[in-house]
DNA sequence: CGTGGGATG
DNA sequence: CATCACACG
């Protein structure tokens, strides 16, 4: 039979196999970790207990509290939050998925998912949040975006209907009574720019379909736009001008898409704000030293943007080279 | 059916389900030791720091001595050490090279290093042993064989003259005063037993080299044979008959070596000994349940049997899925 | 369950 | 300096 042939390749004995589940689970939960005894053999063992991985989550010291209030007073009634995990398995391992927990958002959207329908972390898939919507690119460990929604939202799209990019897993669009919520993880124009092409083609598009939505109802869309806008956006504009993130061209993109009736509510709240970003890359130790991008938004249309309570940065939530981001609203009528 | 499909999309059997176990397990656990402080950046350092290796070497609970003598009553004065470290560069970062330090031998062959010359840890490249070989594959980060020295041999030859297998990186030959020393990697069969074939042609044309050497000095012939001689060198043979390292054409293959006029030296010393491996899988904790085979040898021409001291598995070593394994001798005259 | 490489960011 | 997929064992 399959499963036997498939152990035996393995050099494992079938029967000791299904017996090892119950002996390795007992035997990990006793074992702290850290710490091996020298015993005549375990290699495998201590692979397996040298994999776990360090990031402690350190939520307790963060306060994810706010009372803000809108423009008309009204305290904010409804949370949006969006973080580009950079692989949800990884993160998971992290303990990234306490973010939920701890934050606690109406809607969660993640973007570079890198996974599948199976691979999904099981950190995620929590009962606080039944309505969970995972759109994986066509390529294996690519790409991919999820709406991890507490409310059932009334429809739900893939993808924006372009041949040239829906493949890659970059849209979801949750339909609201009052409103559009789009997240998205906008194509990375490269090392050298080798797919700035690609970016050039997105940006007219991606526009053409949120201002679509936007003439019906108001919209809200966030993820990694992976783009930072102005100057102040990032810690060395001189030198990265050139770079993928701050070329004119992408920078360019992101203002003709607020030119199209939306608004950078980071910007908006704190418009002189300065070393405030999303994204520091893992080298040289860039985030501790805040070395880093603003690549992740919240826009909203801007006749809802005094609906709009904080936006505000996670970043001293660990778990991906990105920090989630979060929007504090009162619903639109 | 849900198993098969889980089975056949990770190409290993029934394992996927004990990595979500670990998975889970190592999530519950990771609030226990390394305590990070919560700053506001350094997911890089984080992940720095987490990178390193916890393969303890515990070298110091180890005893590498032995007085044993040679059939004459002399004792040792030569030591050969043998060990697939299944990557160097891995098998470094978990301190194996204190192996060198704690064994001493004369020389060390080394076996799937997976290194060209400019990847070579340094903790390899110490000055007791000055004259070192290292034969790479042609393909990256596969195969690779090694010889370190204290002596300086008259000569040293890498593969030997095959146009099938010489890319590989699988065989070094020192030539010394008074005997051939050759390491070798012997072609894995593969899973499904893919490469029997190469592994078939190899058989007769190594007997062939080592039995030239034979005719002019004798051979000590050491490294990863591939293949578990006798239903005593493992611990299933049952379920292992059409398994690669365990097929008739293979055992017959090393019978047919052994008849050319070697000596299996560890069962030579040990005849009668059970559970004595050299190799136990990563998967399924089976080092620490000593589920393993015995794949590395020391084989000696059958005249200088009698200059053999002892051979030894040196079974407490970590650092790779195989143990090292030590030749004492005399040396020849 | 590990080792390595390579693509991607 | 990370993520993930794939080859190989």
């Amino acid at each position: 039979m399959l499963i036997s042939s498939l152990l035996l390749r393995n050099r494992i004995p079938v029967i000791p196999l299904l017996l090892e589940l119950n002996h390795r689970q007992l035997s990990l939960s006793t074992t702290m970790p850290g710490k091996r005894k020298s015993e005549d053999g375990s290699s495998a063992a201590a692979g397996g207990e040298a994999k776990k991985n360090k990031t402690e989550t350190q939520w307790k010291n963060i306060n994810f509290d706010s009372d803000a209030k809108d423009k008309k007073g009204n305290k904010w009634n409804f949370k949006i939050s969006s973080w580009n995990v950079d692989g949800v398995r990884a993160c998971a391992k992290k303990g990234g998925a306490a973010f939920l927990e701890h934050e606690a958002p109406d809607i969660l959207c993640l973007q570079e998912t890198k996974v599948n329908e199976k691979q999904i972390p099981g950190e995620f898939k929590v009962d606080d949040y039944p309505h969970q919507y995972w759109l994986p690119a066509k390529k294996d460990g690519y790409s991919g975006v999820a709406l991890l929604s507490k409310e059932k939202p009334d429809s739900v799209k893939f993808g924006f209907d372009d041949s040239e990019h829906d493949d890659e897993g970059r849209v979801i669009t949750a339909e609201f009574p009052t409103f559009y919520l789009v997240t998205t993880y906008v194509p990375n124009a490269g090392r050298k720019l080798v797919t700035l092409d690609k970016r050039m083609d997105w940006d007219p598009k991606f526009r053409k379909y949120v201002s679509e939505l936007d003439a019906k109802k108001p919209v809200v869309v966030c993820g990694d736009l992976n783009v930072a806008h102005k100057e102040v956006d990032l810690k060395n504009p001189k030198t990265n001008t050139k770079n993928a993130g701050f070329t004119k061209e992408e920078r360019e993109g992101f203002t003709t898409l607020l030119e199209a009736g939306f608004t950078d509510m980071y910007r908006h709240f704190y418009p002189e704000e300065k070393d405030a970003y999303t994204f520091w890359t893992y080298m040289m130790n860039c985030r501790a030293k805040n070395v880093g991008w603003r690549l992740d938004y919240m826009l909203a249309s801007n006749r809802i943007v005094d609906n709009v309570a904080d936006c505000l940065h996670r970043s001293d939530v660990l778990g991906s080279d990105h920090c989630p981001i979060t929007l504090l609203l009162t619903k639109p009528e």
